[in-house]
RNA sequence: GGAGAGGUGACCGAGCUGGUUGAAGGUGCGCGCCUGCUAAGCGUGUGUGGGGGUUAAACUUCACCGAGGGUUCGAAUCCCUCCCUCUCCGCCA
C-alpha cells in the first residue's frame, strides 16, 4: 500500500507505475473519493466537537438545576445527522481503502521498464554451462534409471500438478532443504522460524498477494484460510500490527516450508516435470531493515542466495525484473536462474525482492527508531531456493554417462542415508 | 465439540453502579540532578492515526480501551453479533 499522501503528491508517477505493471487500479477514481472522504471527514469532526462539548455542558446545566431538555432534544437532531455522515464516512473509507489495495508499489529507478520478461535485464553470471562429452538427459530421462520421483501416482493421490519425491530422492530434497537452512544460519546468521502454513485473509492482504491475486491461491473456504504460495507471507506478517523497538532491528529469518499455488491460467506452460507444481519446498529468507538500509541489504540477499547455488557448483544468472515481470508488491526483484544442461535451458529458482515500506503498510510493521519517531520498516525476502528446479538442475548437471549421478561435497554430510550414487570429491 | 475467564497505551495493570479517564498506578524508555565504580535515589518527560493549519513548526480538532453494530444528548463503561487468547472437560495426533 502506498500512503496516500505520496499519492495525492505525485500522481504521474503513480500513474506511471499502475501503466508499467500493467495494472488496473483507478487512480482518478481514488482521488476523487480522497477529497470527498476529506470533505466528510471535516463535517463530521466539526459536529462531533460541538457534540462534545454540549455533552460536557448538560452535567453541569443538571447540577445547576437548570432545565436541559431543550438542548437534549435540540442534540437528538445533530445526534441522527453524525450518525448519517459517520455512514457515509465509513462507507467512503472502505471504498478507498479497498482501491488503494489495488494500487501497485513504484518500481525503483534502475528497474527497467519493459513489456515482457525479454526486458528483464542481465546482471551477471556466474560459472559456466558445462559440457558433457555424452547427451545429457534431462530430469524425467534420467529418472527412469534412478526412481527420484514418482508423477503418476502423485497424481493418483491428488491430481496434476503434484510431485512425489521417493526413497533416494526423498533423502537427497532433503539435503537440500537441511544444507540450504545450515547455510544461511551459520554463514549468513539467519535465525530460523518455523510458522503455520495455513493463514488468514488478512496476512495475504498483508503481504501483497490478495487481492490481486485469489485465484492462484489455494482457499480453505469454511475457515476463509489459505495456503501459503511462500513463507514469506507467514513470516513478514509475524511482526503484523506491532511497533518495533530500533534495537532489535535489522531482523534476519529463515524457513523451510511447503508452498502452495494453483498456477491458474499457466497450465501446459513449462510443466514438464518438477518445473512448475502446485505443491513444493522452498527455503525462503525474509528481512525487516531500516529503510536506509533495505537497498544494501538486498545486495546482500541476493550474494547470501547466490552462495548457495556456488556451494552446489550450479551455473547461474542473475536478472533485474522488469516492469513487466516485476510482481505487484515489489519494488525491486533480482531473479537467479540456474542452468539445466539435459532441459536445456535456465529455470527459475530464486526471487529476491525489496519492498520497501508497501507490505509494512498493509500489515502495519513499524518501528521507534533512534529519533523517537515511529516509522515503517522495510520488507525484503528472497528463496534461498526452492527446491524443485534446484533438484532438477542438479541432477542433470551431475549426471553420469551410465545414468547415475554424483553428489556435490557440500551435501555429503547430509546423505548419510543414501547408497549407490557415486560421491564427487 | 461442552463449560468458564478474559481481551485497556512499548509492557503490566486500575477503571467497567454511563458525563473533567486518552485513560490512575507501576515497569520500561528519554532528559536533568544527585551519588567517586556497580546498584540505588530525586525531579521531569514519554500514545497512534486522520482532518484543518504552517515554508516547516507552533497551534487546533476528531477518532481509537479486540472488531463491527445498537441504546443514549453523552459509552472503555449498558445491549447484540463476530474474532481472538487462556483454563477445565471431551475427542485426537
Amino acid at each position: 500500500m502506498l500512503d496516500i499522501k505520496f499519492i495525492r503528491e505525485n500522481v504521474d508517477i503513480v500513474k506511471d507505475a499502475i501503466k508499467n505493471k500493467n495494472e488496473k487500479a483507478d487512480l482518478d477514481k481514488i482521488l476523487i473519493m480522497d477529497k470527498k472522504k476529506r470533505k466528510l471527514q471535516f463535517n463530521y469532526d466539526n459536529l462531533r466537537a460541538e457534540q462534545n462539548k454540549v455533552s460536557k455542558e448538560i452535567p453541569e446545566l443538571k447540577k445547576a438545576k437548570k432545565d436541559t431538555s431543550e438542548l437534549i432534544s435540540e442534540m437528538g437532531i445533530i445526534s441522527k445527522n453524525i450518525k448519517k455522515i459517520s455512514n457515509e464516512l465509513s462507507e467512503i473509507s472502505s471504498e478507498l481503502n479497498s482501491e488503494l489495495l489495488k494500487i501497485p508499489n513504484i518500481p525503483y529507478p534502475d528497474v527497467p521498464i519493459g513489456k515482457s520478461e525479454d526486458d528483464n535485464k542481465f546482471i551477471k553470471e556466474w560459472g559456466e554451462k558445462k559440457e558433457f562429452s555424452f547427451k545429457p538427459l534431462d530430469h524425467l530421462e534420467l529418472n527412469e534409471n534412478l526412481h527420484y520421483l514418482d508423477f503418476k501416482r502423485a497424481a493418483k493421490i491428488s491430481g496434476s500438478g503434484f510431485s512425489a519425491y521417493v526413497g533416494n530422492g526423498a533423502i537427497l530434497e532433503r539435503a537440500l532443504i537441511n544444507f540450504m537452512l545450515d547455510f544461511h544460519i551459520q554463514k549468513h546468521g539467519y535465525k530460523e522460524i518455523s510458522l503455520p502454513v495455513i493463514v488468514n485473509r488478512k496476512s495475504m492482504i498483508g503481504t501483497g498477494q490478495l487481492p490481486k491475486l485469489e485465484e492462484d491461491m489455494y482457499l480453505v473456504e469454511q475457515d476463509d484460510f489459505f495456503l501459503v504460495p511462500t513463507a514469506e507471507v507467514s513470516i513478514t506478517n509475524f511482526y503484523a500490527d506491532e511497533i518495533l523497538p530500533y534495537t532489535i532491528l535489522p531482523q534476519k529469518f529463515v524457513s523451510y516450508s511447503p508452498c502452495f499455488r494453483r498456477e491458474a491460467g499457466s497450465y501446459g506452460k513449462d510443466t514438464k516435470g518438477l518445473q512448475r507444481i502446485h505443491q513444493f519446498n522452498k527455503v525462503e529468507m525474509v528481512r525487516f531493515v531500516q529503510p536506509e538500509y533495505s537497498y544494501e541489504t538486498l545486495e546482500e540477499m541476493l550474494m547470501d542466495a547466490e552462495e548457495i547455488l556456488q556451494a552446489l557448483g550450479l551455473h547461474y544468472r542473475v536478472l533485474n525484473l522488469s516492469t513487466a515481470d516485476l510482481s505487484f508488491a515489489a519494488a525491486k526483484t533480482y531473479d537467479i536462474e540456474i542452468w539445466a544442461p539435459g532441459s536445456k535451458k535456465y529455470f527459475e529458482v530464486s526471487s529476491i525482492s525489496n519492498f520497501e515500506s508497501f507490505q509494512a503498510r498493509r500489515a502495519s510493521i513499524r518501528f521507534r527508531d533512534v529519533d523517537d519517531k515511529v516509522k515503517y520498516v522495510h520488507t525484503l525476502n528472497g528463496s534461498g531456493v526452492a527446491t524443485p528446479r534446484t533438484f532438477i538442475a542438479l541432477i542433470e548437471n551431475y549426471q553420469n554417462k551410465d545414468g547415475s549421478i554424483n553428489i556435490p561435497e557440500c551435501l555429503r554430510s547430509y546423505l548419510k542415508g543414501f547408497k549407490e550414487q557415486r560421491i564427487l570429491v
